[in-house]
DNA sequence: TGAATTATGGAACAATCATTCCAAATCTAG
DNA sequence: CTAGATTTGGAATGATTGTTCCATAATTCA
């Protein structure tokens, strides 16, 4: 998974991969089939591990907009360590073999789908309660927030300076403040 | 460059080049050195042709807000059309390479440092003038505008719906508005 | 303990990779 | 028109790619 964070699926070779996992080459292909299985793998583990603790951070109670914010700014934190500005895993892929990995495709959408759905169910309750703006409606809002989510990994990977993403998630959250129109 | 946008460096092989230009390899090798001589170029022809032309909607007279709706409306418009979501070739490179690609790298801040710039000065008369909201600096704001077009572009190759894409433009453009606070 | 299933090491596979080489063809200048 | 330089076609290079095979070793289970 980390050689695959780091370098992509194409520049990761069988080879590598048996160097770094110590692992018997003819067992890796008894277990994942061939190259692109155990990248899937990889990729569900990543999603298992590093997004859906992230995620869980959407259903905390309390505070919607708080939950939100808690939200982008441990993904702040992440993308800015040292050795860290890897990007995200499914987002990097999806740029590397979206157009031709369907699987890859297709989690990237669902993935994208999950977490536009808490981000709206936050909004919506945000905004009954009158501390996330109306100015628009709450998948309009979700939209938004998951583009800027995307842009800042992908700032984070081009190598962006830390006050670049520190504005995008300061003025990304500060549209969710409900103003006077 | 058109191989290089829809398939990435990786996956695009010299074989492949040759094939598609016509050209012979011997005569690709004479005069670009080698194949990561000939990517660099697409990625400047790239940047010459394809991305400098919406770059100059940033140069308009008038409105230096209608300006950068332009900019961003023409680039939803490029990132929908069928056959046509590739994202960007740059920010594509640096995700795929960037850790290990220096030239790469360094071409996508100093684009991004380009296209922030003309943000910035854009933005600054749009809040001298009173049409662009002073809540936030235009610094800021750029950051903020540089990730939105990021998000944009990925989110785009990634196959959101149009739908994603609007929002995420709709409400960014939103941000700039004036507002009471 | 013994039989059966699975994992391991390591060689071997064909295919593809980027790159180089050279003789023949083409172009450029005087 | 001709001598010199450049470009072309196409074969050939060695390295690396993903993948398979098989005899041996280890493990599992009754």
């Amino acid at each position: 998974m980390s050689l695959f964070w780091r370098k992509g699926y194409e520049s990761t070779s069988v080879q590598d991969l048996v160097n770094i996992t110590g692992i018997n080459r003819a067992s890796m292909y008894n277990a994942f089939g061939d190259k692109h299985g155990l990248f899937v793998a990889a990729v569900d583990r990543y999603l298992e591990t590093v997004t859906s603790k992230r995620a869980a951070l959407l259903e905390a109670k309390g505070s919607p907009r708080a939950a939100i914010e808690a939200y982008f700014y441990d993904l702040l934190d992440f993308s800015l360590g040292p050795g860290r500005r890897l990007g995200c895993l499914l987002t990097n892929s999806v740029v590397e073999r979206g157009p031709r990995d369907a699987e890859v495709d297709h989690k990237f959408a669902s993935n994208l789908q999950g977490i536009e759905q808490r981000f709206i169910d936050k909004l919506r309750e945000g905004q009954r309660l009158g501390e996330i703006s109306s100015r628009q409606d709450a998948e309009a809002l979700a939209h938004f927030l998951v583009g800027s989510m995307t842009g800042l990994r992908v700032l984070a990977r081009g190598g962006a300076d830390e006050g670049v993403l520190r504005d995008l998630v300061e003025t990304s959250l500060l549209i969710l403040q409900p103003g006077v129109n």
